[in-house]
DNA sequence: ACCCAGGGTCATA
DNA sequence: TATGACCATGGG
């Protein structure tokens, strides 16, 4: 039957891809309205429920602070107040206004997009506060490069379904999936928003949930 | 009351 | 290289 042969991972990936766009439909990501709220939002879901970042970024935009010179003025103080809801508010000020001294310094928005890609990586990982995935969410959803963004449905999904191990190093799990979805910065971008969708939407805390739509690749006996 | 959420840094061994 | 402490809000 079908379940011995072994698939490829580019296989693989190509089939949890379109089964998941077959059960939830392609999600529109990054959900913003400019490449700047995209990199804030970034460091905001850090470890955050997004419920949490939207009240966050709805307050700057009240404040009419959505723009890289708005928030430079802030005093910390000030921009935590502002991005309270989201938590950590203390350090994610502080990395957001790191982020923000990096963009000033390095020109604007326009000449970043001339950047090679591993050269604007390793710059974004340079800043105090933005890690792998992070640097990613941004390289991948505002500057629409073919990274991809390793997070813990990721690996959770992605080790139950025999992919690859749960321990995994983060540059590992990255190389399987650029390498299995071949440079198409758009798959990269529908798969990880769909991999975020079903963790959210489905069976996340109900254990051989029947409603699954990967079935028995999705167990979450565990979190 | 407890667990977790679209992580990252820093100190320590 | 790999743990542990820490940051903090809000929903289930």
């Amino acid at each position: 039957m079908a379940s011995q042969i072994k698939l490829s991972d580019a296989q693989s990936v190509q089939w949890l891809l379109t089964r998941l766009l077959e059960c939830y439909g392609p999600q529109y990501w990054w959900p913003a309205d400019s490449a700047f709220e995209i990199m804030l939002g970034a460091i905001l879901t850090q470890n955050a429920a997004w419920i949490n970042v939207i009240k966050a970024i709805n307050q700057l935009k009240i404040a009419n602070c959505l723009t890289l010179d708005c928030i430079i003025a802030l005093s910390k103080s000030e921009l935590a107040a502002l991005i309270q809801p989201a938590g950590y508010y203390n350090v994610k000020a502080q990395r957001i206004h790191n982020l923000c001294q990096f963009l000033l310094e390095s020109g604007d928005f326009s000449t970043l997009q001339q950047w090679e890609t591993s050269k604007l990586r390793s710059a974004l990982l340079q800043v105090n506060g933005i890690g792998l995935e992070t640097a990613d969410d941004i390289l991948l959803y505002a500057f629409d490069r073919p990274v991809f963004v390793v997070d813990t449905y990721t690996r959770r999904i992605g080790s139950r379904l025999g992919l690859f191990k749960q321990q995994a190093p983060y540059e590992i799990i990255r190389a399987f999936f650029e390498a299995a979805l071949g440079e198409c910065s758009a798959n990269m971008n529908e798969l990880h928003a769909l991999l975020v969708q079903h963790a959210k939407q489905s069976c996340h805390k109900v254990p051989q949930c029947s409603k699954c739509c990967l079935k028995s690749a999705c167990i979450y006996s565990t979190i």
